[in-house]
DNA sequence: CTTGAACCTCTAGCAGCTGGAGGAGGTATC
DNA sequence: GATACCTCCTCCAGCTGCTAGAGGTTCAAG
C-alpha cells in the first residue's frame, strides 16, 4: 500500500497533481486509513503511469479519459484509440510546422541585430513592421 | 479615431483581448467619447499590432511588456531586445525538439496498431508500458 | 426620433495544474 | 507514554492568455 506521497515519487506527479485527478474524476477515489489518509495499491499505481505517459505524450486530459475508457473494454475495436493517437499526432505535426515558421522568422530577427541602440534594433524593427513577415502563421494559441 | 472594434478588426484582435490588455497594463487607458466609449488613434494602433505580431512569435506578454519598455527607450542598447529574442528562439527549439520526439513516438504507436481489438491495441499498451519508451522528453508543460 | 448595432462594466470560466494556510495523522526515538 | 518531525488532510487562491455572457448604455444612420 503506498501513501500518496510514495505514489507521487514513483510517478513523477506531485501530490497536488494526483488529487486534482481524483478530483476531476480520471482517478478513482482511493482506500483511507482510520485517520483519512490516500492508499493506493497496484491498480492506481498503473493508470496513474498511464496517465502521465499520455499527457508526456501531450495528450489532453479529455483524451486521456477516453483512452482510459476504452482500455477498460478489451473486447471493443481498436479503432477508436488509434483515431485518437492519430488526431494526437496530427496535432503535434501541425504545432511543429508553425514552430518551424517562428523559428525561421525569430532566426532572421537575431541575425540581423547589428547591437546597437534600439532605435535602430531590427528585433523592435520587425516586431513593429508587420509587413516583413509571411503573417499566416498563427500560433498564439498554440 | 478608432473605434474599439475597428481596432480590433484591423489588427484581428477581439475586442474583448483590447480591454483585458489594458486591463493588465499592457495598452494605455485610451481617450474616451462624453458617453465613455474608448476612442483610439495612431499610436495605439502601432502598439497593438506591435503585441499582436510578437504574440504571433510565441512571446510572452512578459517578454513584450520588456520589449515595449526598450522600444519607448530609444538611446538604450539593442542588447536587451536581442537577448529576449535569442531567448524566445532557444525555447521555440528545443519546443520543436520534443514535440519531434513525440511526433516519432506517435507514429510507432499508430503504424503498429493492427485494428484488432483494444485488449491488443498496440497505442493502449504503449501508453501502458512506459519502459518501451525514450522516457525524457518532459513534454507536458509545452 | 427611433432603431439596432456596437459599446460599457462586471463576473465567471477554460486547461492543467501549483502553492499556501492551518490543522490532523503517522512513525521513529527516547 | 511523550516528543519530535514529517507527511498527510481540506479548502481556497492563483497562474497564462484570453473568451463568453449578463444586463445595461451610447452612437450613428435613416
Amino acid at each position: 500500500m503506498l501513501t500518496i506521497g510514495n505514489l507521487a515519487k514513483k510517478t513523477g506527479t506531485k501530490v497536488q497533481t494526483i488529487r486534482y485527478y481524483e478530483q476531476i474524476g480520471l482517478m478513482p477515489e482511493p482506500g483511507r486509513t482510520a485517520g483519512g489518509q490516500r492508499r493506493y495499491g497496484e491498480d492506481e499505481l498503473d493508470r496513474l503511469a498511464f496517465v502521465r505517459h499520455a499527457r508526456q505524450l501531450g495528450f489532453t486530459l479529455e483524451a486521456i479519459r477516453e483512452l482510459l475508457d476504452l482500455s477498460d473494454e478489451p473486447d471493443r475495436s481498436c479503432e477508436n484509440a488509434d483515431a485518437i493517437a492519430r488526431r494526437q499526432l496530427r496535432q503535434v505535426e501541425q504545432r511543429i510546422a508553425r514552430l518551424e515558421a517562428l523559428r525561421t522568422e525569430l532566426k532572421r530577427m537575431v541575425r540581423e541585430c547589428a547591437g546597437g541602440q534600439t532605435a535602430d534594433c531590427r528585433v523592435l524593427e520587425v516586431l513593429r513592421d508587420h509587413s516583413e513577415c509571411l503573417t499566416d502563421h498563427d500560433e498564439i494559441g498554440a
